[in-house]
DNA sequence: TTGACATGCAGGTATCTACCTGCCAAATTT
DNA sequence: AAATTTGGCAGGTAGATACCTGCATGTCAA
């Protein structure tokens, strides 16, 4: 897993928003994504490509529509190498956090 | 939360590194930071204000000094509105993907 | 096979980003 | 008080990024 494209490809609000609309259906074509995007198919194109590379979408190919499907294996692997560790250091970051602020 | 904030902040190696560093010793200041990140100390300011903005890390000055601490809050807000809606779906999502590629 | 439809490719531009250098202010040490 | 340490502020630059337009290719349907 290459995290800093994964990183990187979740910092633009409008990728977010495509996965958003690939979770509420799975499997759209380029141009049904496309349709409220309020930006140009080319912009949208780039955008899926970086999800792609950042293998947090997957795409088949049929006749000459392409399909976009969710990967999340990408996220589940964010999940595990910096989600999981600060949430369990949590409650301890938090405490130095208060302590320091009420003045040690 | 800014969500935006918060992901474009975690989109930076560096940043990430800076997080990393500060759960290994949390509480350092400005100069124990820059220690071994081989850049100059003004662009680890610049690094560190973002991960503030975003409310990833909160500071307390102590006379001359700019002490920095974790601040796990946002991490989880991401989680939760992130990482856990993906998660639970995640064995659907990696279902049709798999239907997908099998073609049909 | 011809026209309509879905997508790909090339390139151009304005803004953002991650660095830098140089100088300044405040706190501590001697 | 003078020198040192710690951090802040201003501004400048190269490259990345997020858009765009125009044209080419492949696929389906009439």
């Amino acid at each position: 897993m290459d995290a800093d494209k994964v990183f990187r490809a979740l910092a633009d609000p409008t990728r977010r928003k495509l996965l958003d609309r690939l979770y509420a259906r799975n499997g759209q074509s380029l141009g049904e994504l496309c349709e409220d995007l309020e930006m140009a198919r080319q912009s949208a194109t780039q955008h899926l490509g970086i999800l792609e590379e950042a293998n947090l979408v997957s795409t088949v190919r049929r006749g000459r529509e392409k399909l976009h499907f969710i990967n999340p294996v990408s996220l589940h692997d964010v999940y595990e190498r910096w989600v999981r560790k600060f949430e369990r250091g949590r409650l301890g970051l938090l405490h130095d956090l208060k302590k320091q602020l009420e003045g040690e």
